[in-house]
RNA sequence: CGGGGCGUGGCGCAACGGUGGCGCACGUGCUUUGGGAGCACGAGGAUGUGGGUUCGAAUCCCACCGCCCCGACCA
């Protein structure tokens, strides 16, 4: 491919908008551009990249006996009607009518047409397993995108499903997604840790997500650098030494003016902050108004406040909201709170003589004991991994990392399938509801992580694996010597005719230009030619990753073309 | 949705109440050709949109739209 006429245009300044190396660089070397918030064009370059980031997908997955096909973006609302989702879905999903006035949506998963499907396609167990993927667009009108391509409204997303008759089955299937995807990100030049995670939305019984280790990265993970154990935050439990064991004392109230949050009021009275229980008002998606008791000194985590609530979500109470419901924001206590349902964290209910809100403006309580004083509508671990917190495997102290999830996997069980009546009929006669699994992986996300990990203060530096092209040809010195431009012509035809396409710079623009961009594209092997390299007796094969460089016979140079 | 920031040639920026400029990129010519070349000439703008204030608005005020960042949110 002459660069001459190639659809691209490298930028000299960094783009304002953009803060993360991928984006950046992506933009700044021609490979994608931006069209809205979260929407992006794939330039010719980008797009490669992006097709072949699919084969290495697409390679694992058919190993696995995951047969591609392809469902549509747009769906008729029904079938999410069906399922639920209509409704439980947020403002993320993007409907519209058509011109009968029926209710559609843009796709932003495929389950219920994958359990739509399923139930006309089996019939029997004896067709069970079978596994689907494709490579599809999806639109998610997200609160926020952020980071390039890290985060955006529309991608394409490759999404498997697997069906099995039964648990074990999805078991079997899970665990050949899991070591497919092991593969995929290895090949993909992306290191990833999976961890446990939360099955959020889409419901089940066990997940991973495979986590790319960056700053930038919008989920927290609890690591454990002694024996390797690794969750989501949103799951994470870790140990905590034990509260002290203690005789219950009397119930004491105290004056303590102007202490709203824990730390005055720790300081205030002189306790550590874990000696203190805090209580947060939430109201959940059903309307219900709860409240939250957590030590002092650790913070209320939302998924397993959501998860222990078993609710689809919750916003933070007004203080209105708890006024009306009889207690003093600030000083609210689990002691006499009649108007919302109590939570309590498991190491409250096993600590001893905590103080609390008493439920009235500047006043505390000492010595509160759950059991004694109060009886919480439920118990359950509520709290987030701190990094020095015990590992729950090991007991190790854990460290905190941000990570971007680049892929994802989710036993899904019979949600969908029994919402939509996919079911085969068994070796015992009866009819069965197919066992689902869903598996998906972001593959702009995966191509903007591998630039994150691929690159230098000079561009991007692509594996071989995913790399648009093979290797770049710049001419030197081409207008001065004719032989330059018959050779560099000579190598890019012999590549071509070897079924290798390369990138070949043959514009009429300077060697500080040239070299340059040749940098900032990033292809495996940069090869010049120029009257100094024909003169030294072929042409210089630069090494993008290491830099090496080394004049090369010709021969040797058509070789490494060829591949 | 809350907080903050920014919208001016393709990109990066200046001008902050008085006729919109600079650098890079772009076109033409000449020179140059191994690390973002030089000289000369040139083209390219309803200053995001709509109101308002003013003799006069890119500049001040209001509203809206868009984009970025932090948070909320998120398979």
């Amino acid at each position: 491919m002459r660069l001459s006429h190639f659809f691209f245009t490298t930028l000299r300044d960094d783009p304002a908008d953009a803060e993360m190396p991928s984006h950046r660089l992506l933009v700044r070397a021609g490979y994608v551009r931006q069209l809205g918030s979260g929407i992006y064009s794939l330039l010719p370059l980008g797009y490669r990249v992006s097709r072949r980031v699919e084969q290495v997908i697409r390679e694992e997955m058919d190993a696995i006996g995951c047969q591609e096909m392809e469902m549509p973006v747009v769906h008729p609302a029904d079938l999410w009607k069906e399922t639920g989702r209509w409704y439980s879905v947020g403002a993320e999903m993007a409907r519209f009518k058509d011109r009968g006035g029926r209710d559609m949506v843009l796709a932003m998963t495929h389950e219920e047409v994958v359990a739509s499907l399923l139930r006309d396609v089996v019939k029997s167990y004896r067709q069970l397993p079978m596994m689907i993927y494709h490579f599809q667009t999806k639109f998610r009108d997200e609160p926020r995108s952020r980071g390039g391509l890290i985060r955006v409204r529309e991608f394409v997303m490759k999404d498997s499903y697997t069906c099995d008759a039964d648990e074990a089955g999805l078991d079997a299937s899970y665990d050949l997604h899991y070591a497919a995807y092991t593969r995929i990100f290895d090949r993909l030049g992306v290191p990833t840790i999976p961890v446990a995670s939360d099955v959020g939305m889409m419901g089940g019984s066990q997940a991973h997500e495979f986590m790319f280790l960056n700053p930038a990265g919008e989920d927290v993970l609890v690591l454990c650098e002694r024996c390797g154990f690794s969750a989501n935050r949103q799951v994470a439990r870790t140990r905590v030494s034990e509260p002290p064991a203690e005789e219950p004392l009397p119930l004491e109230e105290v004056e303590t003016p102007g202490t709203a949050t824990i730390a005055d009021l720790a300081a205030f009275l002189g306790v550590g902050a874990e000696r203190t229980a805090k209580a947060l008002f939430v109201v959940t998606d059903d309307g219900r108004l709860v409240t939250a008791i957590v030590r002092g000194d650790m913070d209320v985590n939302e998924t397993k406040l959501v998860n222990a609530l078993r609710t689809t979500g919750l916003r933070p109470a007004h203080p209105d909201e708890i006024k009306a419901a009889g207690m003093v924001p600030g000083y609210a206590s689990p002691v006499g709170a009649s108007g919302a349902f109590v939570v309590v964290d498991e190491l409250i209910a096993r600590s001893a003589n905590l103080v609390a809100g008493a439920n009235r403006e500047g006043y505390h309580l000492r010595n509160t004991n759950v059991g004694r004083d109060y009886t919480p509508d439920l118990v359950a671990d509520l709290t987030s991994a701190r990094e020095g917190d015990g590992c729950p495997e090991c007991g190790a102290p854990v460290v905190l990392r941000n990570g971007i999830e680049v892929g994802n996997i989710f036993k899904l069980g019979t949600r969908y399938t029994q919402a939509l009546g996919a079911t085969y009929l068994g070796e015992d006669g009866l009819e069965h509801p197919i066992v689902m699994g869903s598996y998906g992986i972001g593959v702009g996300r995966a191509v903007a992580c591998i630039v994150e990990a691929h690159h230098d203060e000079k561009g991007i530096v692509w594996p071989a694996e995913v790399a648009p092209y093979p290797a770049h040809i710049v001419s030197i010195g081409a207008t001065k010597d004719p032989r330059v431009a018959e050779v560099a012509d000579a190598l890019h035809e012999l590549a071509f005719s070897a079924g290798r396409e390369v990138l070949y710079d043959d514009r009429d623009e300077s060697p500080g230009v040239k070299l340059t961009d040749a940098e900032l594209l990033g292809m495996p092997l940069i090869v010049t030619v120029s009257p100094r390299s024909l003169a030294a007796g072929g042409a210089e094969v630069t090494v993008r990753e290491t830099g090496e460089r080394s004049v090369r016979p010709l021969a040797e140079v058509e070789a490494l073309l060829r591949g």
